[in-house]
DNA sequence: TTGAAAGCGCTAACAC
DNA sequence: GTGTTAGCGCTTTCAA
């Protein structure tokens, strides 16, 4: 609402002087920092990657910036990322890591009272919007695809305690099994913690074991790839002898030889959705707790197939 | 130097009333953010993942946050970055672009006139630090090892044309095997991008000719690997039939099977010196163009075996 | 030591 | 339409 004669001369005057509006003055007037904090568990996992480009594409379009806070799996970090919330220099927090980040005084992220959208791990009882697969029933799939290629042993390979993706994965296998009419004996759970090294130890366990389970699901790729890689270098052959089905459907998961089995979560539409559910809650749109679930899809790939017959072709000799 | 009476006073009022320092009030008045741009291009590679942990773990030691700008591989995405350090609201710049970001009316990031640190691809003549391995020795490292396995026929498959790491592994690799007395008759050139799928594309080229390169030099990890993946999917065997080195040293090029030879990069490293590097300018304490270089290291893994030796076999049939 | 005041650069509100 | 002003919350400077 200014005549155009003015306009000219604010738009010269701007271009002479190379004027350039100030950010930290206009943040501090408007109250506003037009960034938002992003908490991922573990930087170096390219399935985060993935996830943080979706967001990326989704919040740069709305002029909105991205804090990235790494906690490189090591909870103090999260006291960092309170403070980030805390002393207003983001507007909302996108939590990928399935924790209400705490403070080094006991106060959680949620203190700052700014929106809060989770990815990929809903938080009970957190007033946020939550953007998730279903982890139960995917697993479920996982353990009903083992079962119809008639395995009877069967390894579990775990995600961290705390994390509640882990959670949900677990029950979903094991209650599929043992509805199938298998007990704890055969299963064998593996720890781990979603990193590749954490796979390779646990192949170095399943190959102490005997009997060796035939079927195991590892709760994430970068395991399933590590526990692979070291079986192979060990001399067995997948999926004869064993077979593996992973979690995320990581690039890597498809260069693997076979190409690993395992469940592909949408990734980059996650992330999109992500900084929607975000831009809403920050447009004063949407409020309360509320979760949009996206599709996840088992994949199968050459790591899975028919259960060995060594053991029954045996009891055939001595009826 | 207060009182210390004075002093519990004021942490008292403090703890009473829950206060917080504003950020931007305090920056609007410091005349700093303490934030530092990131240009990444491509967050979809994990080889920047772990660059990045590095690069986070020493800002966030010295107290200064990290926003991330991903380029996606697209160059039109530069503008926007150049704005965020045209409007102040960063105190430094970390390029692992390899590209001078440009800004869409004409300025460069460098117009904003702040500290400028470059990883792994030193822009020349740009006043800045730059922390490097030396790409050109490494590929002649490679093309060395190859030679030493009797390879005669050469792939070397491309980054894109602008990047500076591209032409210094391209000279290093042809200069090397030119030197030992081949020609351009004996070396393929394949197009690529510094992605997987670039890699797989390389190898349905690969699979058409005749006769084909015996060694192959991927670029980088991605590339390798997706290239491995398409030519065992068609039953070719790594090594017997075609020798592979890949560039980067990713976690996935010791997963494979084979496991990839590789130029390993000290990633975290890398990362960690960029943070130094940049501490050091903000400080004052440096300036002008300098170079710091780390050791990059040939690995040798079971991608690479001597050169089949069907060829020579029927040269000697007929004298 | 402590208190008071000026001003960073912007935007919103108001008067002209 | 246009020009002026107050104040966001902090730090620095200067006076008491």
């Amino acid at each position: 609402m200014v005549s155009a004669a003015t306009r000219d001369r604010v738009l010269k005057a701007v271009s002479d002087t190379g004027y350039r509006p100030n950010v930290a003055a206009r943040n501090l007037r408007a109250r506003r920092s037009m960034m938002v904090l992003v908490v991922v568990p573990n930087l170096a996992n390219p399935f985060y990657g993935e996830i943080l480009r979706g967001i990326d594409d989704g919040l740069v379009e709305a002029g909105y910036g991205i804090i990235v806070g790494n906690l490189d799996r090591q909870t103090e970090r999260e006291a960092r990322y309170v403070d980030v919330a805390l002393s207003g220099q983001v507007d909302g927090v996108l939590l990928l890591s399935g924790r209400v980040p705490v403070g080094s005084s006991g106060q959680t992220i949620c203190d700052a009272g700014l929106p809060i959208v989770t990815v990929c791990a809903s938080i009970p009882g957190l007033d946020a919007t939550h953007i998730v697969i279903d982890d139960r029933a995917a697993a479920r799939e996982v353990a009903t695809h083992l079962l119809s290629l008639n395995h009877t042993r069967f390894g579990y390979l775990a995600g961290p305690a705390s994390s509640i993706n882990e959670t949900h994965r677990r029950r979903g296998y094991l209650e599929t099994i043992r509805a199938a009419g298998f007990s704890g004996n055969d299963i064998v759970i593996l720890p781990g913690r979603y990193d590749i090294q954490a796979g390779v130890e646990a192949a170095e366990e399943w190959l102490r074991l005997a009997p060796r389970p035939t079927a195991l699901f590892a709760s994430c790729d970068a395991m399933a790839l590590g526990f692979m890689k070291r079986v192979i270098t060990a001399g067995c052959r997948i999926p004869d002898e064993v077979s593996i089905v992973g979690f995320d459907g990581i690039e890597f998961a498809e260069l693997a030889e076979p190409t690993l089995t395992t469940v592909r979560q949408p990734r980059y539409r996650l992330g999109r959705a992500a900084a929607n559910g975000l831009l809403a809650r920050l447009r004063g749109e949407q409020g309360g707790n509320q979760s949009v679930r996206l599709e996840a899809k088992l994949c199968i790939g050459g790591t899975t197939g028919q259960a060995p017959v060594a053991a029954p072709a045996v009891s055939l000799v001595h009826p």
